[in-house]
DNA sequence: AGTTTATTGACACCTGGTATCACTAGTGCT
DNA sequence: AGCACTAGTGATACCAGGTGTCAATAAACT
């Protein structure tokens, strides 16, 4: 058996996140309900920008900075995860981010997460070697995955 | 003793660099050396556009199109490592990479470099588990530095 | 010296994202 | 239900960081 713990991503119903938005004081908006809509319709990461373009076009024209701010408000809520891409390009992924890393596929985006983290031992080391105060690390697996090898993407 | 390897970056001179240019087939230009001069100026990260403006001062007047060319190509030859910091925003540290990854300080931006690397169990792990190909990682890790922690700067 | 080709830099442009601010609409109260 | 209060909205302008174009320039090779 695996040491990865891979984990399913925890899905959040449309109720289930007005309710926790509720719970840290936000308000539950049209747009805003239009925005986490839009969100749960992707399975997989996804850019502030693709968001926008998709709300421009729907019945209710959300706007730029209503996108923005909303996905800012949904990250701080623990009901998306924002990453950065080595080449520094943010994405957001759907589900809760806590200590959790990601393992992605260059071509198509298919993510699988897992909580096993490696790090720990490095921190403790690195910590007591440098005397640094350790907040904060970035780890990210870049790859191609199991269906775009067999479609010879590659 | 540690593990961790810290090492010192290897510290490259102007000459030693303008060789390796030549050897990879670039040119020996004006503007080009100047830019290496700035680079080597620098002991901790720096951005594109700090460089951009130190040498839109100077005697040469560099332009901003060149500079981002040259950082490019220093990257491409090992004498600059280009790392992007967890909210996206890339930084330049002279010295090759190779596998290597970075403990910065988020106040100062003191670097201590370092070669041990977590990751090779988690990957072969994360490989037989999931059949993705893996192919890039991404590990940085952030904190403050001893001196900043007794400058009360935290 | 002359030719070739990489390199330069001014400039316009682009993308992703933020600040402003008058207006709108949830929410709680009565 | 009506009202007041404040969070939220979105048009717009703006910003930073970075890229594409292209005529002019300068290495490098002969």
């Amino acid at each position: 058996m695996s040491h990865t713990h891979e984990s399913t991503i925890t899905h959040l119903t449309e109720t289930e996140i007005e309710q926790r938005l509720k719970q840290h004081g936000y308000r539950l908006t049209g747009p805003r309900g239009a925005v986490v809509e839009a969100v749960l319709g992707h399975t997989r990461p996804f850019t502030a920008e693709q968001l926008v373009a998709e709300l421009a076009d729907g019945p209710e024209a959300i706007g730029r900075a209503t996108v923005y701010r909303t996905l800012e408000v949904l990250a701080s809520v623990d009901v998306l995860t924002r990453i950065v891409s080595p080449d520094g390009h943010p994405s957001y992924l759907s589900g809760a981010p806590g200590h959790r890393h990601h393992l992605l596929c260059e071509l198509c985006g298919t993510t699988v997460t897992f909580t096993a983290c490696p790090m720990t031992d490095l921190i403790a080391e690195l910590a007591s070697d440098t005397h640094f105060e350790i907040r904060d690390h970035t780890l990210e697996v870049f790859g191609i995955c199991p269906a775009c090898q067999q479609a010879g993407r590659v």
